[in-house]
RNA sequence: GGCGAGGUGGCCAAGUGGUAAGGCAGAGCUUUGCAAAAGCUCCAUUCGCGGGUUCGAUUCCCGCCCUCGCCUCCA
């Protein structure tokens, strides 16, 4: 087993990420509100965590990856009546365009993935126990808070004190108008009584007709399926506080237990140095950087290209900075298969191996990853130690081990190499093109070269370039 | 107002109390009929600004400027 450290948001601190049970690393990720398509904000904590689960299983120990579905809140009904669907409908599209875009970018589905529609009864029940153990108590209309009063821990995690809580309550009039009857303005719903716009959407309950409260949700399922202790919790910066802090303040008092021994949380992405928002136009999904010819591996790769504690700034040309250089590893690839290098074990492959051990000249880059996850510093010995190794001299054994190597970093990052051979397949070339590029061809045997230069900038004015080999030549698209 | 993160070459981005990784772009060379592609080489006396501590600070301390996050349902 190899040691990954990692920082933890509670005690603020790098710690070693080690299974409780000495086997299989459990650990719960909060997943995405299916209402919408997710951005590359979203994408960057779940790549993250990917990357983190990568590195566990390589490292030799199992995982039990739990990540949930939020498919009811305000948003999802609100958009889903605007939508004219029902909600069932209308969230299950969207969570089947949430896996599809996280297949695109390589991402290991979790082993459960709970949706919070259908843990309704375990979150009920979870409210009944604490509301005899005196942590929540039942308001007039049907709704049922938690009373934070009754948990002293409560702001440990974001480190709050008491009194920011209570000038956060005044700093913000939102919460002074807020609909609902709570005893101090501090607490939080766990149930909301049915609402005139919830339409159908509601449940029964011994309080009456209503749904959960947003929180709840991951409290109970993560007691359903990881218990009252577990690994590892995770999910983006802004969940910090308040939703973690609500999860543990649930979590203890209804389950006993010391819920998650370790806090791993994912800084925000900025674009062109500011915060994302729709009304500045640069919210981007995987779809919409495809319609400008971005694949989902160049996202990835920028993801991955930042440190995960700092703010990373996500700029279109950092794009094409990606392509280029995943081009460069992946022709680095291709020498070492020309040097004899059997082809690169898969990631199951990797994991049954102990290539982890052998990794040679990158060695410094599973060090970087191993030291809080530092995939910036980790590309950085990638590449250094591509410079420094000359393929070609390579055996074919030497070859093998080298590849085998990089394709453990690459498979911790979750990086899949794009074809080193950029030209263009005959099927994409039009018949014109390719009769043009056959005419500079001959010219050029004929050694006229007034005629192949003529020749080929009408092909560039096509769009395409000629790259002259050996004993032939390649088309490609500019 | 409170708490927290960050400001490093044209762009992206690591890092350390001992004199600035890496990628992209750019330049040169090799190659080529000329190119393209590729490979190789070069490319920050300097790390937001001003003080301080130190033999020595980008790295520690203080002040200031700017950006970003959280302060009750946003990854």
């Amino acid at each position: 087993m190899k040691t990954l450290r990692l920082f933890d948001t509670l005690t603020r601190q790098a710690r070693e990420v080690k299974p409780i049970d000495g086997s299989t690393l459990r650990f719960y990720c909060c997943g995405p509100t299916v209402y919408g398509p997710a951005h590359i904000g979203n994408f960057r904590t779940f790549v993250l965590q990917d990357v983190f689960r990568r590195m566990v299983e390589l490292g030799g120990v199992a995982t039990l990856h739990v990540r949930n579905i939020t498919d009811v809140d305000d948003k999802t009904i609100r958009d889903s009546q605007a939508a004219g669907k029902s909600l069932l409908d209308f969230t299950q599209a969207w969570t089947e365009r949430f896996h599809a875009d996280c297949e695109k970018l390589d991402c290991f589905p979790p082993h459960v993935e709970p949706s919070a529609v259908a843990h309704i009864p375990q979150q009920i029940a979870m409210i009944e126990r604490l509301i005899e153990a005196g942590n929540a108590y039942a308001s007039d209309d049907g709704s049922v808070y938690f009373k934070i009063s009754s948990f002293p821990e409560y702001g440990k995690l974001a480190h709050l004190e008491t009194q920011d809580l209570d000038m956060g309550r005044t700093a913000n009039s939102r919460s002074n108008t807020d609909e609902y009857e709570k005893d101090s303005v501090a607490d939080f719903v766990l149930w909301k009584s049915r609402r005139p716009g919830d339409g159908e959407n509601f449940w029964q309950s011994p309080w009456g007709e209503g749904r959960p409260g947003w929180h709840l949700e991951c409290s109970a399922m993560i007691e359903e399926y990881l218990g009252t202790d577990f690994d590892l919790h995770s999910g983006g910066v802004d969940l910090v506080f308040p939703h973690h802090e609500n999860e543990i303040a649930q979590s203890r008092c209804a389950c006993g237990g010391d819920f998650a021994a370790h806090w791993f949380h994912i800084t925000h992405l900025l674009v062109d140095g500011g915060k994302m928002s729709k009304s500045l136009g640069n919210l981007y999904t995987l779809d919409d950087l495809a319609d400008k010819g971005h694949g989902a591996m160049e996202v990835r790769y920028v993801l991955a290209g930042g440190h995960y504690r700092r703010p990373l700034n996500f700029t279109l040309g950092s794009l094409d900075d990606a392509r280029s250089a995943l081009l460069r590893i992946a022709r680095f690839d291709q020498a070492l298969a020309d040097a004899g290098a059997a082809p690169a074990p898969s990631f199951a492959e990797l994991v049954e191996s102990s290539a982890v051990y052998e990794l040679g000249d990158l060695q410094p880059a599973w060090e970087s990853l191993s030291d809080d996850l530092n995939t910036p510093e980790a590309l950085g010995h990638v590449f250094t130690a591509i410079k420094g190794a000359d393929a070609k001299s390579l055996d074919s054994e030497a070859a093998t081990k080298w590849r085998c190597a990089l394709h453990v970093i690459l498979g911790t990052l979750g990086l899949t190499l794009p074809n080193p051979d950029t030209s263009a397949d005959e099927s994409e070339i039009p018949d014109e093109v390719k009769e043009l590029a056959q005419q500079r061809w001959d010219a050029k045997q004929a050694k006229d070269w007034g005629a192949a230069d003529r020749l080929r900038d009408e092909l560039a004015a096509l769009g395409w370039v000629v790259k002259d080999t050996k004993d032939g030549y390649s088309m490609e698209r500019i």
